[in-house]
DNA sequence: TAGTGGTCTAGACCACTTT
DNA sequence: AAGTGGTCTAGACCACTAC
């Protein structure tokens, strides 16, 4: 393509004009810019959606239903190895483990079990998370800035087919995601949904 | 927060500068801005991960796998209701119908199947869609603006598992796409991934 | 209607990267 | 070494919207 210069004189602008507007062709994927190189338009435009990540409270509210919170277990464990290499921290720390249940218009909504770095966030041990769940707990006192999630599908054992409402074997969406502070490991999270439940965006 | 006349002053710059930085921050949603109310930080900051929407092809491609495509059945039916809706067209236009799969390493991959609207694009009726997708063809020849998306998790039926070489019952996600060009309707995709596979992406 | 953010201009200097 | 995009300045006008 043309230099930001020559765009500028063609459209009769200026060029700061003319970057900005590159700048976001390049943001939303349709071209590219190198510096001395210059821009070209991609062959294969690179679409992106925005994932909306939000707390399970906001999701059920904004269905117009009636979201209610329940703690289902909160105990603090010794880190099993796979969850030390998950977080990369050392083995036999101690982490809070909780799991708890979320429902919209008392019908499960999802279940969630977390393992929290206690030695990064040393207050959750005092939150006794009765009223409000681990994830707002979190964001409100330690917001993450990394965040790695994986979506997959999964078959409902019969422990969670039961908080779950539904029977073994159903399908389900399940979110994990491990979060950092400024690279210190704070959390991974499991995060299951009712058989039958969608992600929904738009791009 | 300050307007950004003031933190222009404060921080010894030019308003410009401070409306980039602060345009940046309401993107990345730490802060909301209305005119005349000013800017505000917002209370629990929006995070939102992008969500790369490629080819199957790159993403085997990007698993060192080697990707192999194969049409299974290719078809122009008078669009059934349910289509007509969900696309919202006339009822019974034509549309073209494509069943088709991807392969990783000669292993099931993704089993896509796609109606499209063959008025908004007439010349797919004349691809033979034998060596490239219909993804693919419908990318680089008429590329969409706008599209909804869902995920879910669905359990095999015995002709899905048949394909993708597991057993009925397995657990496995699904993409469903709808995209238009310009307000108009493209086409609707429905793409299941082999069990196992997880959708992975950074904040 | 007044004040805010949204956007533009014309000009300048800098940093990176390819040649 | 040269050319590109990246970023900044100082100033201007506009559009929306809360009051």
């Amino acid at each position: 393509m043309p230099t930001e210069t020559q765009l500028a004189e063609e459209f009769n602008c200026a060029r700061a004009t003319v970057n900005r507007a590159l700048r976001e062709l390049a943001e939303q994927g349709f071209v590219e810019r190198k510096r001395k190189s210059g821009t070209r338009v991609k062959k294969e435009p690179s679409k992106h959606a925005k994932l909306e990540f939000s707390l399970a409270r906001q999701v059920v509210e904004n269905q117009n239903a009636a979201y209610r919170y329940a703690l289902v277990e909160r105990n603090v464990v010794i880190s099993p190895g796979w969850l030390s290499s998950q977080l990369n921290v050392a083995p036999n720390v101690r982490v809070l483990h909780v799991i708890c249940m979320h429902y919209a218009d008392n019908r499960p909504f999802q279940m969630e079990e977390r393992w929290i770095n206690i030695e990064a966030v040393p207050d959750v041990e005092d939150a006794d998370l009765l009223e409000q769940g681990p994830h707002e707990w979190l964001l409100t006192t330690a917001p993450f800035t990394d965040a790695e999630v994986a979506f997959c599908a999964i078959s409902a054992d019969a422990r969670l087919a039961e908080f779950m409402g539904t029977t073994a074997g159903a399908s389900m969406i399940q979110m994990e995601r491990t979060t950092w502070k400024s690279e210190k490991p704070l959390t991974f999270a499991r995060m299951t949904h009712h058989p039958g439940y969608c992600i929904r965006t738009k791009y």
